[in-house]
DNA sequence: TGCGTGATGACACGCCGTGTCGTCACTGTA
DNA sequence: TACAGTGACGACACGGCGTGTCATCACGCA
């Protein structure tokens, strides 16, 4: 039998998230998430680089998937398409994590620091989608715009998904604001923008 | 004379500037900011929530003057029309601050705490404008897109700005920018989606 | 038996951010 | 002049955050 448990940074997860749910996010202390997981305060900060960090223990491996992911589709494939893809897949890996998301979801809404870590979130997930899109011989600019698009609508779908039945699917919410993005921009094609 | 200079504000976000530039964000503390302004880190709290605050002195107005502005757009106008009025007016208004926003990217740039905060500044402006849509009765799902889309192309066009000569003017990159999301979105409308 | 490795505990320490109280110029009123 | 209210700031204490450093000990390996 090992001497530790081989398994500190999931405990220490789910000790975090046990007592932000009972004690709110500033009224737990490190040393008390800590103690709940059976280990110190100094082992939580060699598995979490802050307070907040702990929430977001599942996210580190996500940039790499979708490096993964997008190298897989056929070069043939347009960028739009691509990306479509890739929201797709992530969709049906995420479907069934819906009650531990709903949980942190409402921890992070009733904390500005923790919002604040969740953008930060997105950003490096669209960072790994644009840097995917370039590997593709994509342009830095449309794979910017594009990558922002589609955090932007994965987000939101997640959103509209948690706020629906528990068996909605989420890929039906992504087609749809996608759909929504597509109308507004279309919109306002040939408007008089002064140009 | 007063007891008290009044824009202890501004002393304090000019010292914590200078102070980041010669030591670096992280090995500067905020006594040292406060000593440089002449006041205690006492005060310094008083001004700003942490120390990152007291680089983003002056977006604390920025989702007013969103607010004030859209509201001062006819009713008649699209979505889309009103949002890039109000973006071509905040080109005008940041026009001037080039070297000043520069200096404060660069340092933004170099720390991953930062950098987090600025993404908040993006959020919360989108909040400004999709509640300034909502109130012009557009629907709150176009709204948040169209705010999202809108702040993506903005903070794009200020990156962009930031890498070309003094002299240019923001708002063409804005204009370059917003064709390039257009483009890229108009491209994929026809594609096989599995729909 | 002995050695290297790696995760953890134990301890100290500086900085962060807040609560609280006192100080004092400024303002308005009479 | 007098005097109370206001509001910004200084002074001080304090708990929590996050890091540096060294000791401990199971495990794998030879």
């Amino acid at each position: 039998m090992p001497r530790w448990s081989p398994d500190a940074a999931l405990r220490l997860e789910a000790a975090a998230l046990d007592s932000f749910e009972e004690h709110g996010f500033t009224d737990t202390t490190v040393p008390q998430i800590a103690a709940r997981a059976g280990l110190t305060t100094r082992t939580f900060f060699r598995h979490f680089a802050d307070k907040r960090d702990s929430l977001f223990l599942r996210d580190r491996e996500f940039p790499q998937a979708v490096r993964d992911f997008l190298r897989s589709v056929p070069a043939e494939s347009t960028p739009v398409a691509t990306v479509q893809l890739g929201l797709a897949s992530a969709c049906r890996g995420v479907q069934g994590w819906r009650p531990q998301i709903a949980r942190r979801q409402a921890i992070i809404r009733s904390e500005p620091a923790l919002q604040e870590r969740d953008l930060l979130r997105s950003h490096r997930l669209g960072l790994a989608i644009e840097q995917s899109l370039v590997e593709r011989d994509v342009a830095q600019p449309q794979a910017h715009t594009l990558a922002a698009i589609a955090v932007t609508c994965f987000d939101l779908a997640i959103a509209r998904w948690l706020d629906e039945p528990p068996d909605t699917d989420l890929e039906e919410n992504l087609l749809a604001v996608w759909d929504d993005v597509r109308a507004v921009m279309e919109e306002g094609a040939g408007d008089g923008r002064g140009r």
